[in-house]
DNA sequence: TCGATTCGTGAAACCGCTATCTCGGATTCT
DNA sequence: AGAATCCGAGATAGCGGTTTCACGAATCGA
């Protein structure tokens, strides 16, 4: 096999220092402790032939990439770009690099996917995993080291940090409670979807615990888009106060409420999930619970930096969203 | 050197069907002629064992990773992330993954990190290079495969790809014109950055073409923030329009003005670039020129992807931002 | 002064896989 | 039937590093 690259290798530059490749090894990691005349003529021998060693070379005798692998349903959804870049900052930090993998929302093809690039890194990062929980398991035992983000529900054996969006809908229903809403809408996302599940149960037991509250529920999606559709449905339901499965849906919906002349919060109160940088722009400001989204991803790299370590990684972390009051919510009309 | 990883190896694997490394090479990559009975001998002997390639030792092999670099300047920035989904996605139908790596903004780092991390993929993809033309011409050369990103002003011994920020904000100019606005004011971006260049020099080719208009400047930034900051002194201009950096820029600077009482496009026209998702329901909905970020990944992996088949990458491509116009441009309030 | 350490460096094995070369046995041709 | 060809699969040599082990020279103690 002839070479491959062009760069100079190991033995090129041992060849010109006139020593032999394992020297050269030394020098380049800093363990050399002979003749330090020795060392400057490999210094001088790699500068010369503008000598940097291979990673792939490294990681193959060293068993270890410096990489961790990232897969995420979706990349283009600004909340995981938000742990992406969380992650990428922190990990570089210690010398990681992060290796992106999009599952193209597709939760048959994720534990493909996870395996394949899980064998180019030294960890795995699983976030928001769409697969259900009976092969999530198995496969979470099989790739680790590995944290998951954001799935709650599970016992892992991994370190597992999540949003509790249970909680956090029920302070945004306590929230419009508080101002007199006793019938709310919640505009649902995708039916399957774990977040959406989470959302729902939150509702459920909100509405469990009070009686006097009615919670219609109405079709929506993820995008702005689908909160625009909703709106109609939304106002059939007479709700005094609209609950959105996140900002996305919650500012489409607005929009669409504030064309066909309804007024809000006057109307009818809408909220969103999540604190995009934009909800305090929309008009109006959109009240919603804020999530931490970069922080999950440099709290995902302290875990994993620990597994490396072989150390003990820290308790799993349940960030709660806190509601931040704009707007959007009023107290409704007729009380 | 002890075995780092539980996993098994192909001489497992060989040794379990009772042949050599090198017939379970073939097999596993659909190289192998011989008796179908070894094939599967072979290949049960991989499933019992769970055995997959190592992805090192193949690209230490082949020379070959299967991989390419992201180098952008901050990973938080939505418009690198919808490059990067774009990149991505096209990317990985072809098999490859994205290694990102983040400058944080860091000029005097981009080489080096670009060096560091190419060294680990097969080529790189700079993205928006804030460093020096100086340090740029040299390190495109030394790390061949590469597309570069928004730096359309130099001619690169590589493929180049790019937004034409500077004909774009002389179209949003030219629509202000037409509007009947001779006073503009524009909330600048960061002094030294590349993409604020580009839209300076375009005001100015603007303001030479048409004599009667008059192009205040006042500082601004990047974020919305930095738009909310500017409000005052974009008042202060007494101009009908204000052209804003960017998006984020010009929603803030919307927000802080009907703070204000300045009615939007009333009292002031306010125009962005970028066309975020959210420019459509700001409110008032915002007119800006739209960028095809996504796209601009997806033509750069179309180019790499031809550069490591050897292949003419095809043409460089300038996207010419498109005008949108919405509800926050109306004719000056005198004329 | 001679044997026992210590020290500096090289040789060689190995990380896991692929590709070339080789060779024995089966097949084909004359 | 004997020679020529083919074919299947193994042995081997890397890919570019790191690390263990070994060995000769220098230093030490007696």
């Amino acid at each position: 096999m002839a070479r491959r690259t062009g760069l100079s290798t190991i033995s090129d530059v041992a060849a010109r220092a006139g020593v032999s490749p394992a020297t050269v090894s030394r020098v380049m990691n800093d363990r050399f402790a002979g003749e330090p005349e020795v060392a400057e003529r490999v210094t001088a021998a790699a500068h010369e032939l503008g000598y940097s060693p291979s990673h792939l070379g490294r990681s193959l005798a060293l068993g270890t990439t410096n990489a961790i692998a990232f897969v995420v349903p979706d990349l283009g959804n600004p909340m995981f770009q938000a742990v992406l870049s969380g992650l990428s900052k922190t990990a570089a930090h210690d010398g990681y690099r992060v290796l992106v993998a999009d599952s193209a929302e597709s939760p048959s093809d994720e534990p493909l996917l996870a395996a394949e690039i899980r064998r180019r890194a030294d960890a795995v990062v699983l976030c928001a995993p769409r697969m259900p929980a009976e092969r999530l398991v198995p496969l979470v035992q099989s790739l680790q080291p590995l944290v998951v983000i954001n799935r709650p529900d599970l016992s892992l054996s991994a370190p597992a940090l999540a949003i509790d969006y249970e909680s956090g809908i029920q302070r945004i229903a306590q929230h419009l409670y508080d101002l007199g809403h006793r019938h709310l809408v919640y505009v649902a996302g995708t039916e399957r979807s774990v977040s959406n599940r989470f959302r729902v149960k939150g509702l459920d037991a909100f509405a469990a615990a009070h009686r006097d509250v009615r919670i219609d529920r109405v079709d929506g999606g993820v995008s702005s888009a689908d909160g625009i559709a909703a709106a109609p449905h939304v106002l059939r339901t007479r709700a005094t106060a609209a609950i959105a499965m996140n900002d996305l849906v919650a500012i489409g919906l607005m929009h669409a409420l504030s064309q066909r002349g309804v007024s809000v919060p006057r109307d009818i109160s809408v909220t969103g999930m999540d604190d995009i940088p934009f909800a305090q722009f929309s008009s109006p400001p959109l009240t919603t619970a804020s999530v931490p989204h970069v922080e999950l991803g440099v709290e995902a790299w302290r875990r994993m930096a620990a597994l490396l370590r072989d150390e003990p990684p820290g308790y799993d972390m349940i960030f709660q969203p806190r509601v931040e009051v704009r707007g959007s919510t009023a107290p409704p009309r007729s009380s």
